[in-house]
DNA sequence: GCGACAG
DNA sequence: ATCTTGTCGC
């Protein structure tokens, strides 16, 4: 009914393969779009993006009493007006537990697999980047499920955490108090960011207000083929809420089948 | 040993 | 991730 914990030896050969795909990771801009940041901006003004017309993203819901199935979705919305375009979901089994710092062994191979069906079934919907329920570079080893997914879709991806996962490494100090207190301090209106660094001065990620109305920042960091900037810029384009539209779609889709689906209990 | 720990 | 409606506030 449940699935094993993976024991070390595993860790280590799933260490091994983000290492190895690292080599693919690309941090910088290499988009079919344009993003022009204002440099003198004060991390609240609006970017101008031009040439985004189809934005994914893409989520899995679970069941509570089952480690190995989940629902999985893929959704493809209009950029800027974020109206659908394309939906899809489907109930898939996973093959290990979560574990942090190793999610996309567990999630990306059926994300992976909407991706491939769209691409072969809507081929004009294929989406010009996505945004991915998951971190990129905010990671250990700065790889996380947007950029495994990013290179293994050979796609742009952007990493929209909901919950900040702190990075303790010998140079490295990013916790959740230090990033609490400079949130409290420094994000004072919707649109304004900080970029999440090291010690080391690596840049993590970034911790982003997304509305006047949202006290708590989401963290965004760069997936694939996206620098951190405009990775910020297209996400806070993409909030009608807290949490940007793909993947907030995609995370109402797969969960509006989950419910559906579960055994009416009692 | 202790604490932390995306989804 | 998931259990959950209404409710308080801008």
């Amino acid at each position: 009914m449940s699935l094993e914990p993976a024991d070390d030896t595993l860790l280590e050969a799933w260490k091994s393969e983000q290492l190895c795909l690292k080599a693919r990771h690309i941090e910088q801009d290499q988009v079919d779009f344009s993003v022009l940041v204002d440099a003198t901006a004060d991390g609240a003004a609006q970017a101008d993006i031009c040439g985004l017309e189809r934005v994914a993203g893409v989520d899995l819901s679970f069941y509570e009493d089952d480690d190995r199935h989940a629902v999985a979705a893929l959704v493809v919305l209009s950029f800027p007006d974020m109206a659908v375009l394309y939906q899809d979901f489907t109930r898939v089994e996973l093959h290990h537990p979560y574990k942090a710092g190793f999610l996309a062994f567990r999630e990306a191979p059926p994300l992976l697999s909407l991706l491939q069906k769209l691409k072969i079934q809507a081929p004009e919907l294929w989406p010009q980047i996505l945004l991915v329920d998951g971190n990129g570079t905010l990671h250990p080893r700065r790889f996380g499920l947007a950029c495994h997914l990013g290179v293994l879709a050979d796609l742009p991806t952007i990493g929209i955490g909901k919950n900040f996962l702190q990075i303790r490494d010998e140079g490295d100090q990013l916790t959740m108090e230090t990033v609490k207190r400079t949130a409290r301090a420094s994000l004072q209106r919707g649109g304004q960011w900080f970029a999440l660094t090291g010690s080391s001065g690596a840049v993590y990620g970034a911790a982003v207000r997304s509305l006047d109305s949202t006290q708590n920042p989401i963290f965004v960091s760069t997936g694939h083929r996206i620098a951190l900037a405009s990775a910020v810029a297209v996400a806070l384009r993409c909030c009608r809420y807290r949490v940007p539209e793909p993947v907030r779609q995609a995370d109402q889709l797969s969960r509006a089948y989950i419910r559906q689906t579960r055994v009416a209990a009692k």
